[in-house]
DNA sequence: CCACAGATTGACCCGCCAGTCATTTCGCTG
DNA sequence: CAGCGAAATGACTGGCGGGTCAATCTGTGG
C-alpha cells in the first residue's frame, strides 16, 4: 500500500511487464513468432526466462499480449483524433494519418502487426479469430462515418462495409511502403497520407 | 530415353515433385511454415517422409519451391491477360482480375502467399528478399502501363511507382475480402473486380 | 543482525521434428 | 525367375527450445 492506490508489488508488476513486453515486442518483429525464442526475449528484458514465466503463462500468450497491447494504443489514439474531427472526409483523414504517424513510430509494432495480424485471421483453427473484437471495432467505426457522410451526401452511394475495409486495406498497405522501406521522415508521412487521401477522395468523394 | 524427350526417370522426377509440391500447398496453408511438419507433408502426398528429401534438399527449399510455383503461374496468366488487354485501363482491369480469378480458384496458394510473403519481405536478414525479382518484374510491369497510359493522357499525372504499388495493395487486400470469407462464387469475384476497378478509375482516372 | 516471504534465477527436463541412412522394395533386363 | 541398380522407406538421432522448479537472492520488519 503506497501512498494512494498502488503497493510496490502493484508497481514492480507494471514494472517488469512492461519491460518484458517491450522486449517482445523487438524480439517478435525481428524474428516473427515461431523464430524467436523466450531466451531471447528475456534477455532483451534483462532477467531469466523463469521471470517471464512469472508475468505470462506461455509464450503464445506473451506474443498475443503485445500484439494486443500495439493494437489497443494505436486504436485509442485513432478514435481521439476521428473523434475530434467534423467532417467525413476529415474523420476518414484522421484514420489514414493517424495509424501512418503511430507506425511510423512504432516500426516494431507495425512489423509484428503487418507479418502475423493475417495469420491470426487465416489460422483460426476454432471459430473466431483472435482480435476479431478490435478489428471489428475499428471497421464499424469507419463504416458509420462513411455512412453518415453518405446520408450527409458528402460521400457517393456505396456498400459501406465494403469500402471501409478497402480504406482500412489501403491504409496498412501505405504504412507498409513506408516502414519497409528505411529512409523516410515525418514529412514523408504527411506527404503519403495526401496521397492516399486524395486517391479515396476521387474513389468515394461526390 | 521414351519415344522423344523425357525419360521415364525425368517423369518420375515431375511427377513425385508435383504430388509433393501440391501436398505442401495445402499443408502450409493450413497451419503455416512454422507449425506445418515435413511428416504431415510426406503423409498428404502419400510418401515416406526421406522421400520428400529425395526431391528437395529442405523445409525451407520446399517452402520456397511451393511458393514460387504459384507466384510464377500467377504471373504468366497475368502477362498474358495484360498483353491482350488494349488500353492502359484495360491492362489494370486485367491484372485485378485476373489476380482475382486466380486466388480465387488456388486458396491454399493465396492463403500461403497472403500470410508468408510479407514476412519473406521483413525478415530479409540478408539483403534482397526472396522473390524481389518476381514481385519487381510484376510491379515494373505495372508501372509502365500507368506510365504509358499517362503519357496517352488516360491517366493523370501522379508517382507511377506508388501508385503501381497501391493497386498491387489494393488487389491483394481485395483477394483477402473473398478467400477469407468465405461463401462466394465466381460471380461475385466479378463483382469485386468492378468495385476496385471503378474506385481505381477515379482515383486515377482523367 | 536474523528470519522469513516473496521474487528471481538458470540448469534441467522432455517432447518434438528436421534431416539421415541402413534396409527393403520395385521394376527392369537377360 | 535371378540378379541388379534405382527408388523408397521409416526407425533413429541430435539438438533445439518451451516450460519447470529447487536453489538462491533480496529486502523488510522485528
Amino acid at each position: 500500500m503506497g501512498i494512494l492506490g498502488r503497493s510496490k508489488k502493484e508497481v514492480l508488476l507494471e514494472f517488469r511487464t512492461g519491460e518484458i513486453l517491450a522486449a517482445a515486442r523487438i524480439v517478435f518483429a525481428r524474428h516473427g513468432y515461431g523464430a524467436a525464442t523466450v531466451d531471447e526475449i528475456a534477455d532483451a528484458a534483462g532477467v531469466a526466462k523463469g521471470t517471464v514465466y512469472l508475468y505470462f503463462p506461455s509464450k503464445r500468450d506473451l506474443f498475443l499480449a503485445t500484439l494486443r497491447e500495439g493494437v489497443e494504443a494505436l486504436h485509442a489514439e485513432a478514435n481521439r483524433e476521428i473523434e475530434r474531427a467534423a467532417s467525413a472526409m476529415a474523420k476518414i483523414r484522421a484514420f489514414v494519418e493517424t495509424r501512418l504517424f503511430y507506425c511510423d513510430r512504432n516500426r516494431d509494432f507495425f512489423r509484428i502487426y503487418y507479418t502475423e495480424f493475417s495469420a491470426l485471421a487465416v489460422r483460426s483453427s476454432g471459430e473466431r479469430p483472435e482480435f476479431q473484437d478490435l478489428y471489428d471495432a475499428q471497421a464499424e467505426l469507419l463504416r458509420s462515418v462513411i455512412e453518415s457522410g453518405i446520408r450527409r451526401g458528402e460521400i457517393r452511394r456505396c456498400d459501406s462495409r465494403r469500402t471501409a475495409r478497402l480504406i482500412y486495406d489501403l491504409t496498412r498497405a501505405a504504412i507498409a511502403q513506408h516502414v519497409l522501406e528505411e529512409g523516410e521522415d515525418g514529412n514523408d508521412v504527411k506527404e503519403s497520407t495526401d496521397m492516399i487521401c486524395s486517391f479515396i477522395c476521387r474513389g468515394i468523394g461526390c
